[in-house]
RNA sequence: GGCCCUAUCGUCUAACGGUUAGGACACCAGAUUCUCAAUCUGGCAAUCCGGGUUCGAUUCCCGGUAGGGUCACCA
């Protein structure tokens, strides 16, 4: 009774990816690589007018960058015939219609209804008078629907049920031949042996008409997977492209790790339940531990801290060679000419500090570029004043100047200028922190001198004394 | 407005009639012989309201309320 696993996800060639298609994605997609099954892509472009140029590659590009990988792929305009094909077979059996009313007319019928603030329903104002023949191409093709309560069956939602009165005509094939979504995601659903549905809760309300044309049609449809909406941030709205959605690509622009994004992602409507708390997963243990049983009912928000939070996670869990891999487009122009080893060096000061690795240039700036040093920033640290400024740093070339500078060595002398100098790591390491890297936040301060090396940092020791002098 | 769906800490959520309502993010405090992080420890914090059913309701039913969705020759 183990049917085989197919699902799909259909996006449309309108533009740029957001989130929510892509979660919808990783359900199904993980859903079927569970369960060795087909995910399938196909390109929901039967509306030639929204169409943008290029939406197709953006589509394949998006979900190859997160890794997405579908097995079959379909373009539904190329299926024109196809549908056309299913169309004519309601038509002859009288279960469809195409009549001669103008969109001004329908938009006067909307308008009424909602004066009468009743829902619009088609069926409720055309008449017998204008039905004319259908000439596929020429006009569009109508369902002659049968109102009838429904009962159905929802993986996520549970047992759900309409009354007569949300069926309608639906356009099954518009005047310029292609189908509407309506019409051929049931029939492309049924050739291709979905198997279950995942799509999100815009769709529900329409389930019943979508019922409507299964049986007219007289085929059974896949198992229905309703995900909860994601919302806006803070807001109550649904998130979609206008209310700030970002492309799915921004994320790994701004330095998202595919995982974390898929990890973070796939929590969105889903957890593993109640015996497992875990909250960070490879894409492996997701694929292990998804199930339709831990799908969510009700909306989520998304959340960013959250993002950040699981994408440092997965930033700090990388091997440094891993992560230094998928650096290398985010160093700064200044960071070009160091090599790489220097590079993994001070990648490796940093990466449990990183939340995004676009951060990357903003965090290692003085490994690379001579730091802009001033008196006030050496002097900034309560509890020093310029004379002893001097003789600290002074104190510190004098250490440094014979160090082999290894952490441990640094570290030691360090440690021993402490007791010599009778002072506190708060005033020292600050002060040769300042003079260093002429910033306030850096990586430990034994580390970081060492990846910069005896040379840069006895020069920088240097120059922030002349700098005191003066 | 009709219809449909949803409702647990600020946020993501666990609980499938019996728990001191659990975890995580965020936030706050402490620890980590230096800053910022990371890490560890602790703290704050929730069952929308009103009726039922039941010995017992976060859980089941009904009604409110709130939010979302939908009512296209868009998907």
């Amino acid at each position: 009774m183990s049917e085989k696993v197919r699902v799909r996800i259909a996006p449309s060639p309108t533009g740029y990816i957001h989130i929510g298609t892509i979660r919808t994605a990783l359900h199904a997609w993980l859903f079927a690589r569970q369960n060795d099954g087909v995910f399938i892509l196909r390109i929901e472009d039967t509306d030639k007018k929204r169409e943008v140029e290029g939406g197709v590659k953006i589509i394949k590009d998006t979900l190859e960058a997160v890794k997405l990988n579908w097995d079959e792929y379909y373009l539904q305009s190329e299926r024109k015939n196809i549908h056309k094909k299913w169309a004519e077979k309601l038509y002859k059996k009288g279960l469809a219609y195409a009549d001669n009313v103008t969109p001004e007319e329908v938009d006067a019928w909307r308008a009424d209804a909602q004066k009468k603030k009743k829902p619009f329903l088609y069926r409720d104002y055309i008449t017998d008078e204008r039905i004319v023949p259908w000439v596929y191409g020429k006009n569009a093709l109508k369902l002659k629907s049968t109102p009838k309560a429904y009962k159905w069956h929802d993986e996520v939602r549970g047992n759900l049920s309409a009354g007569p009165e949300a069926i309608d005509d639906l356009t099954l094939i518009k005047s310029d031949g292609y189908a509407t979504y309506n019409f051929c995601h049931i029939v492309d659903d049924y050739e291709m042996k979905i198997s279950h549905i995942f799509r999100t809760d815009e769709f529900l309300s329409s389930t019943p008409k979508f019922l409507n044309i299964y049986e007219a049609l007289e085929i059974g449809h896949p198992k229905f997977v309703t995900l909860a909406p994601i919302m806006a941030e803070g807001g109550k709205k649904k998130l979609g492209k206008r209310d700030g959605a970002k492309d799915a690509l921004d994320y790994l622009k701004d330095g998202v790790l595919v995982e974390a994004f898929l990890n973070f992602l796939a929590l969105l409507g889903w957890n593993p339940g109640k015996d497992n708390k875990q909250e960070i997963f490879t894409l492996d243990e997701l694929i292990k531990e998804f199930s339709i049983e831990g799908l969510g009912k009700s909306g989520a928000n998304y959340d960013q801290k959250r993002l950040e939070w699981i994408n440092g996670h997965h930033i700090r869990n990388l091997p440094l060679n891993d992560l230094y891999k998928l650096s290398e487009k985010f160093w700064g122009s200044k960071a070009s000419q160091p090599d790489r080893e220097y590079k993994k060096e001070v990648l490796a000061l940093i990466q449990e500090r990183l939340k995004y690795l676009s951060e990357i240039p903003e965090l290692t700036t003085f490994f690379f570029e001579e730091p802009k040093v001033t008196k006030e920033l050496l002097l900034s640290i309560k509890g020093i004043e310029q004379p002893q400024a001097i003789e600290f740093l002074n104190a510190t070339l004098e250490s440094f100047c014979d160090s082999r500078f290894t952490v441990e060595d640094l570290q030691e002398r360090l440690n021993r200028l402490l007791e010599d100098l009778n002072t506190k790591p708060g005033i020292l390491f600050a002060l040769i922190r300042n003079a260093v890297s002429g910033s306030k936040v850096t990586p430990g301060l034994a580390e970081m001198v060492s990846v910069l090396g005896k040379k840069v940092t006895i020069e920088r020791l240097e120059s922030a004394l002349l700098i005191l002098k003066h």
